[in-house]
DNA sequence: TTTGATTAAAATTACGAAATTCTCTATATT
DNA sequence: AATATAGAGAATTTCGTAATTTTAATCAAA
């Protein structure tokens, strides 16, 4: 049982788990009192999250949760776009069949829990397993990149990402088409076909954008 | 006159200077006394620097310059292309005249900086001045791409490129080469061919790749 | 001479409190 | 009624200190 969270990781879990409302002012002065720790420990940790986009630092106005934008959502959707294809196919160029067994195994066990959810899409038990699991499969798609900047860009994209649709679509996550995308994509990076693999990325994540540019 | 520098970029200004050497310690002890703050300040901006990978931290051991690594540098520059280009490409599709003009005017003060370079190439006040012009001449380039996601990640990514290198490279920046590739890329720009756009900061920041693996 | 242990010094971390700044409400004015 | 002002209260920021940990330095033993 991961109980030994960092205080990081508590608060990160806590903005990107809808708990808090967009612009919704973050105390240190209350959080403080959460973890037991100085108002000094909590500010500091905020500033740290603040410089991953995840807390908005106003000065000398303390700490917020993000606004929401369709501006930001549009960015950060192409931004993981570009991320992921380029790392998905970097992945292909460098993986060997261990990693396509990784990330076989991500998507089984993804495909068991979404369609658990089908059944029942109120557990808050299956939704927070299904985010990890997600999280799991779009991570091990670009394990082999070989980059670790693309990879830390891609999961602080991926963090941003959640927590700007988590708090806006309520049915973020569980809708059906995702189990015939996460299972595409997986063909895909399977037969190694490139364009294919960006095609099936982009058409994945192009549902969150709404735009008017081409 | 540009005294104003926060605590933050003033010490990032450091870090990417050549000051310090890599795996050097940075007590906040000692670090404190160049700017008259307490030290709880100074640990809350190196803590903010290691978000971006300009400072290591350590558990209990403090803060130190990161170290040199080869495996690092590649990845910088891989990266590095990947942003600048996609950046470039992007901006030559939304950009009008006016950013055109912006970018001929950046690469002009650089070839200015740059030939007196040649002339000069010890004068520590001209190198302050061609780090800030090619910084301006690379971001301008890639300005109007309409993703605030990639400036921020480009500009974390030339950061932390100037720091593994500058300590590194003796010769960093003036090399003659620099002075066509900077008028190659410019000339692509202005062609607006995206794939010779490609070429030519491949071409440009390729001189960094020492690698095995192709 | 090298290795290992012990001790002293120095540095990092966390905390609590003072000082500055902002926010909110009540009152006065146009 | 709407706007502006003033003051009390709340929150943020900075600082100095105490406690824990690391680093170094000294000395003893192989």
């Amino acid at each position: 049982m991961p109980t030994e969270l960092t205080l990081y990781e508590a608060l990160r879990n806590r903005l990107i788990g809808g708990e808090f409302e967009a612009g919704q002012r973050l105390k240190s002065e209350t959080l403080r009192h959460d973890y037991d720790v100085s108002a000094s420990t909590i500010r500091e940790t905020l500033f740290r999250l603040s410089t991953v986009g995840l807390v908005d630092s106003l000065e000398q106005r303390g700490f917020r949760m993000p606004e929401q934008s369709t501006e930001l959502r549009t960015d950060l959707t192409r931004t993981r776009i570009m991320l992921e294809s380029e790392g998905a196919c970097l992945s292909v160029r460098h993986g060997d069949v261990a990693w396509e067994a990784r990330l076989t195994a991500a998507h089984h066990e993804l495909k068991h829990i979404e369609s658990r959810l089908r059944a029942d899409d109120e557990s808050q038990t299956l939704l927070k397993l299904w985010a990890d699991a997600e999280l799991k499969f779009h991570r091990t798609l670009i394990d082999e990149c070989r980059s670790n900047l693309l990879k830390e860009f891609h999961l602080q994209v991926f963090y941003r990402f959640r927590q700007q649709f988590v708090t806006t679509d309520r049915e973020f996550g569980f809708v059906p088409e995702n189990v015939e995308q996460h299972q595409s994509i997986l063909n895909a990076v399977l037969s190694r076909d490139e364009a294919l693999i960006r095609a099936r990325i982009l058409e994945h994540l192009s549902r969150n954008l709404q735009e008017d540019q081409p």
